[in-house]
DNA sequence: GTCCCTATACTCGGATAGCAAGTGTCCGAGTATAGGCGG
DNA sequence: CCGCCTATACTCGGACACTTGCTATCCGAGTATAGGGAC
């Protein structure tokens, strides 16, 4: 079981985007070279987050990427989500209906025990990424981060959003 | 993400052994027949669990695969752990000590807040897999199974172990 | 009849190909901007 | 001086190669069994 390396740029890209002006936005290459990733790689998950509805993208010279809802309304499944995909990691193949035990396939109408532990097991994970909300992760980070690497952080952005 | 299909193969094939008189064991080939899955391909799996300690191997003619200790005392976790691996599924690559804003190494003291959140999750899947035991799991499972199926999977059994 | 020995056949275990999905990259379509031109 | 038009350059978006890890398979090492022979 393994997520795509995806999943950790998105979350920091939508961590930076939190803190663009309303009204602006910040284009994929800048975003790459904040966190010092492949441009290109990091623009087809950017298009996740935006066919997804986290972000929205606007075309065009002072074009780019900004957060399409407030950060108070955005959880980190929903950033997970975008990049990862909804479908659930275990998947039932229904081999208790195969082998010499097997019955016909209307007799099986209650889903299969193991499958749904499993799944209980997927919505704890999900249910612990919606009770937090990329707000409460800023919260935390104000405090967090060493004042030096706040301050470089501002003076690229006043550089870029000029 | 996704997980290996290995790992329902092993949870389906762990509660079969549950049923194994003691003393007895199911061999490789006769379990995978039981669930209608290739041969070969299943046996790598169970050498997972017996690397990992959940079932134990016996040599030999009249030998197989066999619980290396009581239903109660294995956790789905432990089936899943054993097929899939203990390495965490996010993998921080530490993409904050790089680019413009980014400070010596040393100053890093501290995880990446991001990553505590993601472990969050995936801490509370696996606490919720570690309170099911294969035991519940067969408690749940007597009375939801058709008894025409146990009793094929009986007769079936009769022959395999004779 | 009982014990021992040997050959057998069955088991697991690790090493070996094939394939799908994630990783990484590129170029084309669309658009807001900025400059120039005319009124 | 102001407004409009056009050319520009910058943006996103989807289509195209490559690598890693899961899928599937095989053959060799080891062992408990079962049968035969000797006592």
């Amino acid at each position: 079981m393994k997520l795509s390396d995806g999943v950790e740029w998105a979350l920091h890209c939508c961590t930076v985007l939190a803190f663009v002006p309303r009204g602006s936005a910040l284009p994929a290459g800048r975003l790459a070279e904040f966190h010092g990733v492949p441009t290109a790689y990091l623009a087809k998950h950017l298009q996740a987050l935006s066919r997804a509805g986290v972000v929205e993208s606007v075309a065009g010279p002072r074009g780019g990427y900004r957060l399409s809802r407030p950060p108070e309304e955005i959880t980190l499944y929903d950033i997970v989500a975008a990049v990862e995909g909804t479908a659930p990691a275990f998947r039932c193949t229904e081999i208790r209906q195969r082998g010499p035990a097997a019955l016909p396939a209307r007799e099986y109408k209650a889903a299969c025990l193991i499958t749904q532990a499993m799944h209980r097991a997927e919505a704890a994970w999900r249910a612990e990424l919606q009770s937090q909300t990329l707000a409460g992760l800023i919260a935390e980070l104000t405090g967090a981060i060493p004042p030096r690497s706040v301050e470089k952080a501002a003076r690229w952005f006043q550089e870029v959003l000029r």
